[in-house]
DNA sequence: ACCTGAACACCGTTCAAGT
DNA sequence: ACCTGAACACCGTTCAAGT
């Protein structure tokens, strides 16, 4: 056994990832440290070694669990317009709720790169969907992502004080921007 | 006088930027500390405070130098879709050299909201050229700089080590894609 | 197997003291 | 006016020791 002298039961990686997604939603990236994180789950620092190589591996972590856990728009037979727009505003979304591990994850693309994770695959439907050829999915799917990365973050980060319609209105842009882009591409 | 005991001269702001730019250079945002560029500078870590409020006040005097020496290019009386592409090339020479600097200013869009800056006034001026209408100029260039940044980042931190070839014809995906949807905007 | 405390090499920053 | 050293409150991480 040997759990924690002060708590009841031992670390899980499952709250180990949890909590420090909390953290670093809460305080940004320098909300979460070993030591806060340890103090959080009443533990000593050095017990996260034992879950988790170093603090590399747990931002890591926690990217790739909160990136498999997004909850996207299924197929529902509309427009691929109107599916790219839901797909950006689930982004969106996400980002919001967010915003620090979005920010490490557009400086770490390689920890987004798998083009298994639901995200790639949905973007890759709705662009089929499109007419974009199967040898253009690829590239088309990198560039709408940093794109759509870069919107979200600038907005997350830059102007969210401003007032919500103004917002929107920038948001509609960004998506009327894309698809008419798109649009052109496959034409 | 009461320079430096171990330098000749007196500190000025114009080499503690240069050197910090310097050190984010080679070291990413982990590899400028007050410390490190104090022992560059061959200097008490404690001096530079006489100089910069503290270390965010030290990157924002970078972000701000850096951003106002970008060389952009200049109206040379061709195509508004040209232009678009030489001034997305030279974002993409400029977030090349300084990657960790535009990590940083990506997360921070305050710091280059100044619509004075020569950045916005190349941006505006060939949006004009576009055909976009005066009212949608600060919307549309909040976009576009944003897809920009976005996609120059991520290919900076994600995928250069790729085929040059593959990041070359990436780059032009997105600027058609851009300039198709600038162009489907003012249809 | 899992947890712990002490220790090391780093941080940014404050403050009182020097010239 | 500008520089400095000591000190404080933080970091991530290693290592040897505990159960």
């Amino acid at each position: 056994m040997a759990a924690s002298a002060r708590r009841g039961a031992p670390l899980t990686l499952e709250e180990i990832s949890t909590t420090a997604l909390r953290l670093m939603d809460e305080g940004g990236v320098e909300g979460l440290s070993m030591r806060k994180l340890a103090a959080e789950l009443d533990v000593n620092p050095m017990s996260l070694y034992h879950h988790v190589e170093n603090k590399d591996a747990l931002i890591r972590l926690i990217c790739s669990t909160a990136a498999q856990r997004m909850q996207l728009p299924p197929d529902d037979g509309s427009p691929w317009q109107e599916q790219l727009r839901a797909l950006a505003m689930a982004y969106h979304r996400h980002v919001g709720q967010h915003p620090a591990m979005w920010s490490y994850l557009h400086n770490h693309p390689e920890l987004i790169a798998d083009r298994e994770l639901i995200i790639w695959q949905t973007l890759y439907r709705v662009l089929r969907l499109a007419g974009v050829p199967e040898s253009e999915l690829r590239r088309t799917s990198d560039v709408l992502h940093a794109f759509v990365t870069g919107f979200v973050v600038a907005e997350t980060h830059g102007h969210l004080p401003d007032d919500p319609e103004e917002v929107k209105a920038d948001f509609d842009a960004a998506v009327r921007l894309m698809i008419h882009g798109v649009a052109g591409f496959t034409r």
